[in-house]
DNA sequence: AGCACGCCGACT
DNA sequence: GTCGGCGTGCTC
């Protein structure tokens, strides 16, 4: 008998079950199918079949499969246990990370099995031995009861959301009536029409018009929701690059898209995104490229996927974010833009970040990868590689342990106002939203903290009254009038966000159009868009949003506050996010003003000497002497729990137990994380860094933490914030 | 993940 | 004496 292996998009191993009764046998490797799971129907995928059944349990017999072909092809279904295995995750868990889309709406009916006796059934059933009907209106509960005695019969298949529109196929012939065109070209105007009927309305014409142009192909009805976005497509240059290098950097943005766009033409290639935003910007030059991102509508994406395979042959490119990484598709390269952007982490599940699991996919399926991005990432920096010729950024440093005024000193304000004189715009970026990063007594030093963190709570201004508020738990209270330690009324508040900028400017330039832009406050922009001068300004979320046609000036008033989070990774983070300033406009090199208290850092004269290289040569012999990652591969794990001695003793539990395996310099801690309390949680961290199969060995038979929380991170990026769940 | 089971603190 | 907190275990 055999038995299938069944992976749900659960944080659980594979489960087993029987195959479907009367349902195809033999090989259903990659089948999505739909099995009980605790009383209810789920969606899950075939990974493997094993003879059987040697359980001591009795299985459950799968109700069937959703579809008529394998949904995934074995390579993919290969990929997912090595991923997890890579990741320390169950199997489900990256099955429900990578394909969020598994488990479709169900259409589900049910029936008594014709040769059952209607007289078992319990009470309400009853309508359930006349003829088919909606599962829906039934207790789940009883249903299954029904299916584990196998007197259910079941019906299931995908809900398919078909919204159908009238929308123009082909231009109209010269032998078509007046009215035909007319209603013809209504249609061109307004794109999509819900009826025939409302088409005639709007065109002024007769039904049997519009039904006339539908009966001869010039109009017709399509799922609307297959219609693709109408993206403007545009032409370039083409860059043919000299080699095929593992990891291509420098060059402006648009050289990068030149170059991938005709490689793009040549082979096809899976090009992987950090995010829909970038992926928009490059979607243009790519118009035989699918498309296949999470904010597309269900039945869009399910058609890409469904049509690759089909379209083996046709040597087809894909644009896509790491919800496609498992497209069965079949292309002769990989391609992972701006391989180091914190966006590529996934937040929860199996928390891995995505260009390591590009990585294993390429080595899996034998196919070449490369990295194409501004600045490489250190992990990378090994491969060959190929460097476009970049710009040498424009850039000027206002040593602010010199300059007067804060936090816009003389000189920014100085060129601020230049910039508004030409009428040129600028961006203004800070690393804070509200008010100020903290908020201090300037007689004792007492500082606002957050009651749930070891965090200081960070100041809003609105309106009047001030309001201080965590940006880590969301913990929210009035500022106070008097210094609750020494009752002085003198507040000085440091680190300046969003909101002290636009003040500042309100005060020092009012004539200059101010625009803000961070995550949860955009103004609209369409002044600036269209050419008028003005200062933007925002946080980093700036970088996403669209490019301002005149921008002459990108000012940082406190350019350090980029580099305060304490991990081994913030000069990389910040010398990257430099040049991205830097090639914020196609054409133009706006200038580029750091007020700094650091003008020596490493960055900056890496930024003056146009030479990203000599400072990943400096970063990346810091690494290696401290054995942190590329040099090493890196594992979190973190305890947390309300009470600070419970937390405490489940890491020094598991600290002792990985000991005796741990050879030395392998185990970082324990210690209480970067930021101790989080939400009302102690949190400490044990940091395990050794080459990739002593990890292994590590990770393996990991102790049971009882008592507290244990998260793992089987690729950290960051050191600050609890992980998710 | 969700859900049931089970063992210890504060309440009508 | 119960209600309910969440730590533990299980799901084919």
């Amino acid at each position: 008998m055999q038995v299938l292996k069944v992976a749900l998009p659960l944080p659980v191993e594979p489960m087993s079950y029987l195959p479907p009764h009367a349902q195809k046998q033999g090989d259903a490797l990659g089948y999505r199918v739909v099995v009980p799971w605790r009383g209810e129907l789920r969606v899950g995928l075939v990974v493997g079949s094993e003879e059987g059944p040697h359980k001591s349990f009795a299985l459950r017999e799968a109700v069937a499969y959703l579809d008529a072909r394998p949904w995934l092809r074995p390579a993919e279904v290969e990929f997912l246990a090595t991923a997890a295995r890579d990741s320390f995750c169950a199997v489900g868990t990256l099955l429900d990370d990578l394909i969020p889309f598994l488990e479709p709406p169900l259409l589900h009916r049910v029936r008594l099995l014709p040769e059952a006796d209607p007289a078992v059934l319990p009470k309400g059933l009853e309508a359930l031995a006349e003829d088919w009907q909606d599962a829906k209106g039934f207790d789940p509960k009883l249903l299954d009861f029904l299916r584990e005695a196998g007197i259910l019969q079941e019906e299931v298949k995908e809900q398919r959301s078909v919204r159908e529109a009238l929308v123009v196929l082909r231009e109209p012939s010269e032998k078509l009536s007046e009215k035909a065109r007319a209603a013809w070209y209504a249609l061109g105007d307004l794109r999509q029409v819900e009826s025939m009927a409302a088409l005639a309305r709007a065109a002024g014409v007769g039904v049997g018009v519009v039904k006339g142009l539908v009966d001869k192909g010039y109009i017709g009805f399509v799922e609307i929701d297959a219609v693709p976005e109408t993206a403007v497509t545009r032409k370039l240059e083409p860059l043919e690059l000299p080699t095929l290098p593992a990891r291509l950097e420098g060059g402006r943005l648009l050289d990068r898209i030149r170059a991938l766009a005709t490689l793009a033409q040549k082979e096809s290639v899976l090009v992987l995104f950090p995010e829909v935003s970038l992926l928009k910007r490059f979607q243009p030059f790519f118009p035989q490229a699918l498309v296949f991102h999470g904010e597309m509508k269900a039945e869009e994406r399910r058609k890409v996927w469904e049509g690759v395979g089909e379209r083996a042959q046709d040597s087809i490119s894909v644009l896509c974010t790491y919800q496609g990484l498992l497209l069965p598709v079949e292309v002769k390269r990989l391609v992972v833009v701006e391989e180091a952007s914190e966006a590529y982490k996934l937040p929860a599940g199996s928390r891995a970040f995505v260009p390591r699991l590009a990585r294993l996919r390429a080595r899996q399926l034998g196919l070449p990868l490369s990295y194409w991005s501004g600045v490489n990432s250190a992990e990378v920096w090994a491969e060959t590689a190929l460097d476009l010729p970049t710009p040498t950024p424009r850039l000027h440093l206002l040593d602010m342990r010199q300059e007067r005024g804060w936090p816009l000193s003389g000189a920014a304000l100085a060129l601020l106002q230049q910039t508004l004189e030409k009428n040129r715009q600028a961006i203004v970026l800070s690393a804070r939203r509200g008010y100020s990063a903290v908020l201090r007594c300037k007689r004792c030093d007492w500082k606002a903290m957050c009651p749930n963190c070891a965090l200081p709570l960070r100041y809003h201004k609105s309106g009047r009254f001030g309001l201080m508020q965590c940006h880590q738990c969301g913990h929210e209270q009035k500022a106070p009038d008097l210094c609750p330690n020494c009752q002085s009324d003198v507040f000085d508040p440091r680190g300046p966000g969003v909101e002290w900028l636009l003040e500042a400017l309100a005060q020092h330039l009012p004539t200059l159009p101010r625009y803000r832009y961070t995550a949860d406050a955009k103004d609209d922009l369409r002044p600036l868009l269209s050419g008028e001068p003005g200062v933007l300004v925002g946080t980093t979320a700036i970088l996403r949003g669209p490019v301002l046609p005149e921008l002459a000036l990108v000012l940082l008033p406190y350019a350090d506050g980029f580099i305060l989070e304490s991990d081994f990774r913030a000069a990389e983070r910040y010398h990257r996010l430099l040049w991205q300033l830097a090639d914020l406009h196609p054409r133009r090199r706006p200038l580029l003003v750091l007020q700094t208290f650091e003008p020596g850092h490493a960055a900056h004269r890496a930024l003056q000497a146009a030479d990203p290289q000599g400072f990943m040569e400096f970063e990346l012999a810091l690494r290696h002497t401290l054995g942190y990652p590329p040099a090493t591969r890196m594992v979190k794990l973190e305890v947390s729990h309300p009470k600070e001695p419970v937390a405490r003793d489940a890491i020094y539990q598991l600290a002792e137990a990985l000991k005796p395996k741990a050879q030395s310099g392998e185990l970082l801690g324990p210690a209480p994380a970067p930021v101790a309390r989080l939400r009302g949680q102690y949190v400490f961290h044990l940091l395990l860094k050794s080459s990739e199969p002593r990890l292994q060995a590590l990770m393996e038979n990991l102790p049971p933490v009882r008592g507290a929380r244990l998260r793992l991170d089987p690729d950290p990026q960051s050191f600050v914030g609890l992980l998710e769940d």
